[in-house]
DNA sequence: CGACCACTTGAAAACTCTCAAGGCAAGTGG
DNA sequence: CCACTTGCCTTGAGAGTTTTCAAGTGGTCG
């Protein structure tokens, strides 16, 4: 199933990172000259719900959805990571099982750093908590947006909140067109709704000239359009 | 408005705080010696949306709600807080301003730290930073559930989850009733629906023996038919 | 070509919300 | 002490949204 490669050695990560970028050139080479990156294709999971972590991930490249499993099996996306992003230090910090699974999006590479170093590399970089701290604020911002949003907004709103999330969290080409590609239901279930009514929305929102539609391709025609019909506050 | 006592000296925070906890006696006399405690009646606000922190609270007795208002003033509840724990951490370490306010439910006394003793704490204290990241990765691992259970979730079985949550993070009594007044507006924000379909579901409940109501006082009944209602897994 | 998967559309059913009205208890002012 | 106000709780009924179920399309892959 997983393909370890044994390059590119992963001090690559060093330059994409946000996390880690204050550390200097030498102390790099000491946390990831050992390490391999792992290749995931599409839809293979990184970590899974349940689990125990054995260290963090770092995406050397690639998107990640973050999902939970409800009652009658069905997922739902609570997060998505890309590229420079680190998943699954939240199961080592909280000290438990992992509570959700990291799914690829498309073709990842990623890098795994033990929990050992991990808190060695910690304890003399003391800045990385700050990050770290940083990071888990702002999620947990997020998070509480999204109970707010589900709670209160109708799926119309949710689906276009959504979709200006999406614009902004994986960006997009000169066309506006966001560089991510999901299926409907990826998409209503982020939004908390079923794969038919996002599918009717997403028609309506094409209909008032706000998107369009090729296949799973999403074109952004009318932001602030859109951002109205979200009633969409934060960046 | 607010009612500043010189005593007591909060240096008692250090006995109640779990995340304060490993400090030593003497910085303890250090951090607290010159805080005063602040105290709010029920329904005051210990910080604002939109307002920036200058420092971090500690909720020295009493509880508080932590809520954002959506688009049309409606209030969403996204969490709770009680004796012992800190308050405004995430914005200060997300370097924004409060996403959320902080009400009190009850009387509350809380202590505050300014942001530059803060980080002056725990830059000398680093197993803080440890603490800090349970809690942070603890709390977004809650979000996280609530986004799961809003999405996928009957209304009934959203109010039953709301009451076992209830029930774990306030305690009981001997007879089962939960250690805090709601009210039914509150629950049903929580939970996430409308005040109506709060006040019919907790009937059902009520009717289906799985717990008693006494004005605000909700006592548990049948836990175990309470968490099969609610199809509740996690701690 | 057939199987499969994702997408799409329609119609009915179910759930939840909204609106309206009334009850009850606590607090206020005459 | 009583009328009045206020806030919260409760119930009913109709409206509206969203889901569910059913059916069908189109594209891809072996």
């Amino acid at each position: 199933m997983v393909n370890h490669s044994h390059s590119p050695l992963c001090d690559k990560c060093s330059h994409i990172n946000k996390i880690f970028c204050g550390l200097n050139i030498g102390k790099h080479n000491t946390i990831f000259e050992e390490n391999k990156s792992v290749n995931y294709k599409k839809g293979m999971s990184i970590f899974s719900e349940g689990k125990y972590p054995t260290g963090i991930h770092i995406i050397h490249s690639g998107k990640v959805k973050i999902v939970k499993i409800g009652d009658e099996g069905k997922e739902q996306i609570v997060r998505f990571a890309k590229t420079g992003e680190l998943l699954g230090y939240r199961a080592l910090f909280g000290n438990h099982a992992y509570k959700a699974s990291a799914i690829a999006l498309n073709e990842v590479q990623i890098c795994h750093i033990s929990e050992k170093k991990f808190f060695n590399i910690l304890s003399k970089n003391q800045y990385l908590y700050l990050n770290l701290l940083k990071k888990l604020s702002l999620d947990l911002g997020r998070a509480e947006d999204t109970i707010l949003s589900i709670s209160q907004k109708s799926a119309k709103e949710r689906i276009a909140e959504t979709i200006v999330s999406l614009y902004y969290k994986f960006g997009h080409d000169k066309n506006n067109s966001i560089d991510v590609q999901l299926t409907r239901k990826e998409i209503g279930n982020l939004a908390g709704t079923t794969i038919e009514t996002t599918i009717r929305t997403l028609s309506n929102l094409k209909k008032e000239h706000l998107i369009e539609l090729n296949g799973k391709q999403i074109v952004v025609k009318d932001m602030a359009g859109l951002m109205c019909t979200a009633h969409y506050e934060n960046q």
